[in-house]
DNA sequence: CCGTCGCATCCTGGATACAGGATTCAGGAT
DNA sequence: ATCCTGAATCCTGTATCCAGGATGCGACGG
């Protein structure tokens, strides 16, 4: 193959298969097999799996030896672990946000928060839920800390592949957009305590809802 | 080639290389050559590649393609923004920690500043600084979140490798052993919202402190 | 004397081929 | 129905091979 200089695979074919997770082409728990998958990407086994234990410490995917990589599959007490970290994830990202230098970014968090208000009438889950994930990545990136940029992955796949666990209902989601909005406006005001406050409460009540939920195991798919 | 069955050998030779890391083994910016490490480790360089991407992304290791990879260098920068982040990693550890069912290892923490406390008189910095991150990992095992304890990476690089940095002083030392102290007994006490205040408290002096100091680029390393 | 140009060498990134063990599952025996 | 067995399939790790960018150094020119 050819030698495009600066650019390794192994970077190349990490972001496809996020791409790809986040996007629910793999069924939790599928065995991911290396030979096809390299075959699929035109890459060798070697960028493969490397990609695959890079996305196996992000925690998209778990290996056990031997058997291979599979997508994870959500139980509660990963969903509830997962939420835990972002409640404060969250926080410190719009804390920061709300300090940034940027403030025409600042204000375009605005525009997410209407793209989301915009798919809850007519209600439509799967633009929800990309509007939504865009919106709190957006706030990390306005962060500008490399070390919170590092726990995208973990935010995607929570709000993107996880969700189905809990499904996304039209309610919850409507308060969730009242909520994001707060945020937004704190951090555009550069409001940096209130944002942190209002972006762990906003996750503090998703996990509230988790914990008193039945949480009936759905196997569909968000998308 | 003896197989170890269950046991990857990127797992180990993952774990081996973060241990050599956090000794401070390579200096910052040296190139690690994958010929010679895969000889010193007794394995090829398939799963020493694999272990190079994993440790690239923990945060310990940087590599430019085409130029390898080296243990990061630190500067003020990405301090300030391991630090902003550990601060609530560290504060949320602290709260789960708290509502642990595990009274005795909650009560054991108290052992783990008495450590501290130890290498304060006579002042023993490495010995200090060894038992301070024992202490913050301890906190975040008995936080018992699997998401959590893939931050220890995060901590042990910042606490043992970044810490030359910022010089450690025997002042600054006996202050936050005193703030581990209340830490450790709030966790005691099963006080989870006191727990957190005061380990974000914990972490936001240590920053304030890093901005202010004039941070005089030192090359030595802790041990 | 100093810069820079070119070449030999080193090393990384990638592709293959292959061996040894583990997993899985179908099919037969008990 | 349950257990055992064996082959196909896969994962893991090793050993090579190769292309081409990175590096260092010496020669050459200003």
């Amino acid at each position: 193959m050819q030698w495009r200089s600066r650019v390794r695979l192994v970077d190349e074919v990490a972001q496809e298969l996020r791409e790809r997770i986040y996007a629910g082409t793999y069924e939790a728990g599928m065995p991911l097999r290396q030979e096809q998958l390299a075959e699929e990407l035109q890459v060798s086994r070697t960028p493969l799996r490397e990609a695959l234990r890079v996305l196996e410490r992000e925690g998209l995917l778990k290996s056990e030896p031997g058997r291979g990589a599979r997508v994870v599959s959500a139980d509660i007490k990963k969903l509830l672990d997962a939420y835990q970290l972002r409640e404060v994830i969250d926080g410190l990202a719009a804390r920061l946000a709300a300090r940034s230098e940027d403030v025409e970014a600042r204000q375009a968090l605005a525009k997410m928060v209407a793209d989301q208000h915009a798919a809850l009438e007519p209600w439509h889950a799967a633009g929800y839920v990309l509007s939504n994930v865009e919106f709190h990545v957006a706030v990390i990136e306005l962060a500008d800390n490399e070390y919170l940029a590092g726990q995208i992955p973990l935010v995607r796949m929570t709000s993107q592949v996880f969700m189905p666990v809990g499904p996304v209902e039209k309610e919850r989601a409507t308060l969730a957009v009242s909520e994001h909005q707060l945020v937004a406006e704190a951090i555009a005001a550069g409001e940096a305590e209130e944002a942190e406050r209002l972006a762990r409460a906003h996750i503090t009540t998703t996990i509230k809802r988790l914990s008193e939920g039945a949480m009936p195991p759905k196997k569909g798919h968000a998308q």
